[in-house]
DNA sequence: AGCGATACATCTGCAGAGCG
DNA sequence: CGCTCTGCAGATGTATCGCT
């Protein structure tokens, strides 16, 4: 019985398939097979899991023993983090960043975390919000930066730290007025016969635009679906379409003077730029931290430009 | 099609032997 | 004593199979 083998074991029982535990783990499935074979043999062969269903689901068994696992796991994130308080923590920290998010509100925060915390080496990954707070308590990420919404759930196991506030805006090329001629706000319906460039489905913020739509009983037009808010913008810049993005990417974009935000009344979408982290004490604690400050102190002097 | 198990190949780390 | 070589065990990857 060894801490990986049952690392592979919570990972699997947590992720709800061995292949999602061996992507959370970085190894190939029969990695991970095999590790929760090592820990199912030092039950006498009892099986942990019932593999007559796939994926494979916990046994009574495995249920009880999953407890005492994560109890053994916390135990030893407590004694590595305290092994490394003194010395400061090195290694490998990967942080998770929404789509779009990374070089808005990244770039000062990692570089104050590399003057910190010199022997920290870090592994950037892009995914959707949705996507990266389910990495946290896996462990396949130490931290995640998202852009959470209501519609948001956070899985157990983490705990989350607002670092700021983020407002989501319709956008439009700058031909269009930012009110309607009368000087009334647009609402949704004016725009219903709109092309929209939308990312691709997974982004929470598509979502919660959708969800406005059939609230009303609009089917939306989505003209394309683009990967990433910069080319949308550019995009958008040249066409009659409608958009969505952030704020604050909106104000540094390149082709800002060809856009306009525009005022709708029955859209108003904020987001709370949140960083999830692990409940179990890590020995990156001090780095997560200090990422965390930073981000807020980055999001408040972009507020303030 | 997706999931998990298994066979086989490869790589890595370690212990022990041999040699200068 | 220190270095190098060799053999072994364990961990992991690829390919593939059977099951649902």
């Amino acid at each position: 019985m060894n801490i990986q083998d049952i690392e592979a074991f919570v990972a699997a029982a947590e992720a709800g398939s061995i292949n999602r535990a061996s992507v959370r783990l970085n190894l190939t499935q029969p990695a991970t097979t095999r590790r929760i074979q090592n820990f199912e043999a030092a039950f006498g062969g009892d099986a942990l899991f019932d593999r007559s269903v796939k994926p494979a689901i916990l046994t009574a068994l495995g249920n009880h023993v999953l407890e005492h696992c994560r109890r053994v796991l916390t135990t030893v994130a407590e004694l590595e983090a305290c092994a490394t308080r003194s010395a400061g923590p090195t290694g490998e920290l990967r942080v998770g960043v929404a789509h779009g998010l990374g070089e808005m509100v990244l770039t000062s925060p990692l570089d104050a975390l590399r003057r910190s915390f010199p022997h920290v080496r870090m592994q950037v990954s892009a995914n959707w919000t949705t996507d990266l707070i389910e990495q946290v308590p896996g462990g396949a990420i130490d931290c995640a930066i998202g852009l959470i919404t209501d519609a948001h759930r956070l899985p157990g196991g983490v705990r989350r730290l607002s670092v700021g506030t983020e407002r989501i805006v319709i956008v439009s090329s700058s031909s269009r007025a930012s009110t309607k001629p009368d000087g009334s706000p647009w609402r949704l319906r004016d725009l219903a016969e709109e092309g929209w460039f939308l990312n691709p489905r997974g982004c929470g913020c598509r979502a919660a635009l959708e969800r406005a739509f059939d609230r009303h009983n609009i089917l939306i037009q989505v003209a394309a679906e683009i990967f990433g808010e910069d080319l949308q913008l550019s995009l958008l810049a040249q066409s009659g379409g409608l958009g969505l993005a952030p704020y604050r990417q909106l104000e540094r974009s390149p082709h800002r003077a060809e856009l306009r935000a525009l005022d709708v009344a029955d859209f108003q979408l904020s987001a709370t730029v949140t960083l999830v982290r692990n409940l179990v004490p890590s020995r990156f604690d001090p780095a997560i931290e200090l990422l965390a400050r930073q981000l807020k102190v980055k999001l408040q002097d972009s507020n303030g430009t």
